[in-house]
DNA sequence: TGATTTATGTACCGCTTCGTATAAATAAGC
DNA sequence: GCTTATTTATACGAAGCGGTACATAAATCA
């Protein structure tokens, strides 16, 4: 079962993917329309667009991030990016492409928010609380309460329906432990861990945390006691 | 919006909830039937039930921990556990009800087994193994492959939209941490860990653990993998 | 200007969804 | 056997669902 709603008959979306009636898959006609090299507007040929593909993405995310992809329907990411559907379906797939770009837009943003955090190249212990900030700020936005981690909340629960779904949550939980054995590891060399600590137990750890405050977040617990989880952990992480 | 599918039209469920056509709330009928006393068959008084409640609302536990809550319709839990719609809803209420029953019953059987493992009464180290191997083989459990925990995977989220669930989620989280926190204060008086530990931070860390693992599990992260995950975990938590 | 290209907006399609009305079945009480 | 209580089974209904045809709009190109 590839995630109840079973495909919705031999109709047309089978028809178009399995025989071409055109020579043509699918294929979204792009978001990004093609390399602009320049930063001018490339001159395309017909109507323009009633809407700017990164912004619109953007709103999606925000619906998917709360609701998770199957109780979100086209109309409510129809509604929040103001495309219609036909739209939306020319611009970014079904549903399901268009919530895997979403995801994948997350993970940018968030890998752009932890990159510049990394770049500060401070002491462990400021640089940890740091990362651990702008994860609790992430975390907690949302217009309709605390919405947790995108990763952790909704895209690990698709990726049992979705094999390209989970590929990119395992990417993602490896890229953030990576991350943290990095920070460790540098932090090692440099004296501030003693010699015996695991760079690699270490970042598991630091994941961890992640996860659970992610998971807290979600249900709403207060950011005060967020933050002393975060304090606490840090703690026993920088003395190894 | 309280998890999409807005009420069907205010229809008969709001009818029957806010007018009572005939006094009674739509009380699911109770599926344990009444104080029994006795273990005798208490002679009930029309047609006998063709199911176990307790079968039925495990049966309904498999299908909610796999798909989550809205991916999983009627029909599936119909399907699952043997019984048409109608007498689902006359068991155990709406969908949206018997979630919650269904979460209720995965948590009794969590606490059973981790109290069970608690009652062994062992040195801290081999205890907290021990409690991480319960823990993955339950999230490894399934047949449709690793579901990871009801409480991280599916709960959480439904948590943002309905009050009753985020409780419940929370006071799960919360029972977590106690029941680490009393490990581990435990230890400490038996000279297991160092007076300078702080039960309480290793019992978030235990508990961030347990999150990060369910997550994992569910991403379908080798077994393997986990417990080295965990045991390097345990590592730094014995050590204070 | 007219052809071409691309995007939009409306309306539709077949199917699924949750919940319930209704009728049949199976037991106890009298 | 008849009534009453409780459950099962069938079937329905209104609304929501994902996706798409089709006509229209707005731009470039010739």
């Amino acid at each position: 079962m590839v995630q109840k709603r079973k495909p919705p008959a031999p109709r047309a979306q089978t028809k178009a993917r399995t025989e071409s009636s055109k020579t043509e898959p699918p294929k979204p006609r792009s978001a990004k329309p093609q390399p602009p090299s320049g930063g001018v507007p490339p001159k395309r040929r017909g109507r323009p667009r009633a809407y700017e593909p990164d912004v619109a993405l953007s709103r999606a995310l925000d619906v998917f991030w709360k609701d998770g992809f199957a109780a979100t329907s086209l109309d409510d990411l129809s509604a929040a990016t103001g495309m219609n559907r036909p739209s939306l379906y020319g611009a970014f797939g079904d549903k399901r492409e268009l919530y895997k770009k979403t995801y994948e837009s997350y993970r940018n943003r968030a890998r752009a928010r932890m990159g510049e955090a990394f770049a500060a190249d401070m002491p462990l212990r400021p640089m940890l609380l740091r990362i651990y900030g702008i994860a609790l700020d992430m975390y907690l936005s949302g217009e309709g309460g605390p919405r947790g981690c995108f990763t952790v909340m909704t895209a690990t629960s698709e990726a049992v329906f979705d094999p390209d779904i989970r590929a990119l949550v395992v990417s993602g939980l490896v890229e953030m432990d990576r991350f943290f054995a990095r920070l460790f590891k540098i932090a090692q060399e440099r004296g501030e861990l003693p010699a015996s600590a695991d760079p690699q137990v270490l970042a598991s750890l630091a994941s961890a945390t992640i996860h659970s405050i992610a998971i807290r977040a979600r249900a709403q617990m207060p950011r005060a006691e967020l933050e002393a989880l975060v304090n606490g952990a840090v703690d026993v992480m920088v003395r190894g």
